[in-house]
DNA sequence: CGAACCTTACTAACAGCTCAGTAAGTTTGA
DNA sequence: TCAAACTTACTGAGCTGTTAGTAAGGTTCG
């Protein structure tokens, strides 16, 4: 499986076959099938596997709730920058699924729903404890939030050198905090 | 190549084949590579027309300059979401392309980079007027602002029953003119 | 005539997947 | 205790379908 989450993220699932996923660990292509009976049941344990890691993180945070929950997003991105695979495995396999019939279109589209949940929640702590401003759609921000993430993210991706990750998560989250803080700070 | 975009949009250019965009223009695989040559040179034409199109936008919104550009993105925003299958395009073969060896890894890392260029030259544009904040760094504002267009694009791709995609455009619009103005406006 | 445009026919490679068989190890029963 | 029965984890061969791309030929039009 840590096989498969590298060639997924490097040649995406439809670019990836069968044989190089066994021949990268020694088995032939049938070995690969016994355990995971079909390609896509190998996709789904992969991603299911990681997934829970992800969403468990996002709940860690939400639960700590406004302020503070927000400045964890820049240890996120500690923690993502060292795991460049893991984040370009989402980002391809989001974009091989935006259709329909996608074989992990259903899953993206709950694991979305989920993080956008997380952030709304997180929101609306910080609003109902006065740590927020109030007139800030939680709905509207936890799109924002997560997309600003994944959009940065993909940058990083695509040109490493231009594009400096955790230095861009730090600035946008001090903007956050500058922003949706219900005192200005300076 | 209006066939082979919408194709490639929703299956990816690995995930489409020479046959599907023959037979939806009514002619034969080898009619459709007498006049491309190669696959590689179909998804060369097909972006290079669109990205004249889309860098001459951002040319056209970075020479308002300063807070007149930002509010441009919202005109931007509509436009985007009348034509989801060109925003679907390019999320899809960016995902294709981090790698290097991607068959349009480097048309999309000259893109992105002139696509930042423009937004920097916006922002400093605003900020030598007086009208924008001197204490944001144009260029880690252009990764945040240019990802979160993206990074809300992608869920709205995903999940559009879930994301109204302008409303997002609008309400991050409206963050970044209170955050990036040099007086606060209320 | 001759160039533009397209077809039919083909090839080599590779995809996911099935099937039959096998070697090794574990469990069960007299 | 020893052997039969069964499970696990594979291999090798092969099936069917699809891929991009080529070679050669023919039609249409100026």
């Amino acid at each position: 499986m840590d096989v498969a989450l590298t060639l997924f993220a490097s040649s995406g699932y439809r670019g990836t076959g069968m044989t190089e996923v066994a021949s990268q660990v020694g088995i032939t292509e049938p070995g690969v099938l016994y355990h995971f009976g079909t390609k896509v049941g190998l996709l789904h344990a992969v991603i299911e596997q990681r997934a829970k890691l992800s969403q468990a993180f996002a709940r860690d945070v939400a639960e700590q709730g406004g302020l503070a929950g927000i400045r964890e997003i820049v240890a996120l991105a500690h923690r993502s920058a060292r795991e460049p695979d893991l984040i370009k495995l989402f980002a391809v396999l989001l974009a091989e699924n935006f259709e329909d019939d996608g074989p992990a279109h259903d899953f993206f589209v709950e694991h979305y729903r989920a993080l956008r949940v997380s952030v709304v929640e997180l929101i609306e702590a910080g609003q109902l404890r006065g740590e927020l401003r109030a007139d800030v759609d939680p709905a509207l921000k936890a799109v924002e939030i997560l997309g600003t993430l994944d959009g940065m993210a993909n940058q990083w991706l695509l040109d490493p050198e231009a594009v400096d990750f955790v230095a861009c998560v730090e600035a946008y989250v001090a903007t956050l905090e500058r922003d949706l803080a219900l005192a200005p700070l300076s």
